[in-house]
DNA sequence: GAGCTTGTTGTGCAAGTGTATAAATAGCCC
DNA sequence: GGGCTATTTATACACTTGCACAACAAGCTC
């Protein structure tokens, strides 16, 4: 008999069998298979009918939870910068540390798994790509970019304090912006071509540069 | 009369006048084009009669002149590496000038136009987001990072002789990581957000940053 | 289990895509 | 100026895309 591995009988023209399912957890599978897709294909390979194969659904199902392709990719675009943003804050969490241990994790996390991640990466610059021409898009970069900036400048701001020192705002903020730079100029030669490094390189890099900026003394190494 | 202002006649089923320009012009002019419609529409809204339209040409000319839109995309990709890294180069050009200086000036000049560009950076995102997925892509990238990386090694072996220091490969290889870094980071975020910074603010944050990295000293002015 | 709600499927469609190819004409050679 | 060549236009085509809508069935309520 062909097809006698299908379960579907032969000549009855049967739908397709499908569960419900709960409409949050529909919307994020949904968010989900579109970041895959534009991480595979870009947003041109992005479209309806892929997204939905992925997510194990029919692309008609989309219309249903989302007014339209548009508002589809804005919210997947969102869901992934706070991801990132979460991410990122949670690595200064910890409560019994000094300053500049925080900083110095806070470093590390960043330029680790599973924010340093090609995936993300490209989600991020496909993204970010069209931030020049899609102003909704400029606006998630810019409070993403700035919430991550002041966080830095907090960390800063105590580090420095517990070395006595007391820099001015515009100093601060000048440390935040470098410190900044320097955290996303790694994170990029990572994701892009993460094994040129050695594990734990990017960060060691990171780090030491880090401490350097705020002129942080070498905690007992000797270095050139 | 209407129409009166179109020299076409009338009637006649008359075909749009063209010149024949030189076949170099014809694919420069196409390779820019689709370069504006990228970065203004993304990969996606590139379609070849956007581009075309963009040229003043027919959607029929461009395979005349590339065998496909792949193509095209490629060689258009190839140019503005090939624009970026030349004019990044061009910065370290001065001949007659101490390494530190020349070291400073190639960091003014990669956070300054033409090379902090938001069109520019529009391009390098979209083409970069697809290096995961266009291995292609992804090695025509990493020849010109590694390029670049390169020249700032050079550079700052040159700075750290001058200071009489002798860093060995792991360390000068370090200090590039970090100085390409720095730049790479404070170029994004000049590109994505120019107006949050004030003229000359962010390439003073680099020279100050990168100084800080190497370990050099502040040329007589207080700092916090 | 009957009935109802609505999540889900399948099909259809107009617009737009890249590509193929024939027809036309610009500009050089003589 | 006449003719030739190949650059350029214009049209056609198969295919994909996002979106609309009607039919269907999953699973809750009673």
């Amino acid at each position: 008999m062909p097809d006698a591995a299908d379960p579907a009988p032969m000549n009855a023209p049967s739908r397709r069998r499908f569960r419900r399912e709960g409409e949050e957890r529909r919307r994020q599978d949904l968010i989900e298979a579109t970041l895959d897709s534009v991480a595979e294909h870009g947003l041109q390979g992005a479209t309806l009918r892929t997204i939905a194969l992925r997510a194990g659904v029919t692309a008609g199902l989309i219309r249903h939870y989302f007014p339209g392709k548009e508002e589809l990719l804005q919210e997947a675009y969102a869901a992934l910068m706070g991801r990132m943003t979460e991410q990122a804050k949670a690595a200064l969490a910890m409560e019994d540390a000094s300053p500049r241990q925080r900083l110095a994790a806070f470093v590390t996390a960043n330029l680790n798994v599973p924010i340093i991640d090609a995936r993300v990466f490209s989600l991020w610059a496909t993204f970010i790509g069209r931030a020049g021409a899609d102003p909704s898009l400029a606006r998630a970069h810019r409070e993403g970019y700035l919430g991550f900036r002041n966080e830095v400048e907090a960390v800063v701001a105590e580090v420095l304090a517990a070395e006595r020192r007391e820099p001015d705002a515009g100093q601060l903020r000048h440390h935040a912006i470098a410190i900044n730079a320097i955290i996303d100029g790694l994170w990029i030669e990572g994701c892009l071509a993460g094994e040129m490094f050695s594990p734990g390189e990017l960060a060691a890099i990171g780090i030491k540069t880090v401490e350097a900026e705020l002129g942080l003394v070498p905690e007992r190494e000797d270095n050139q």
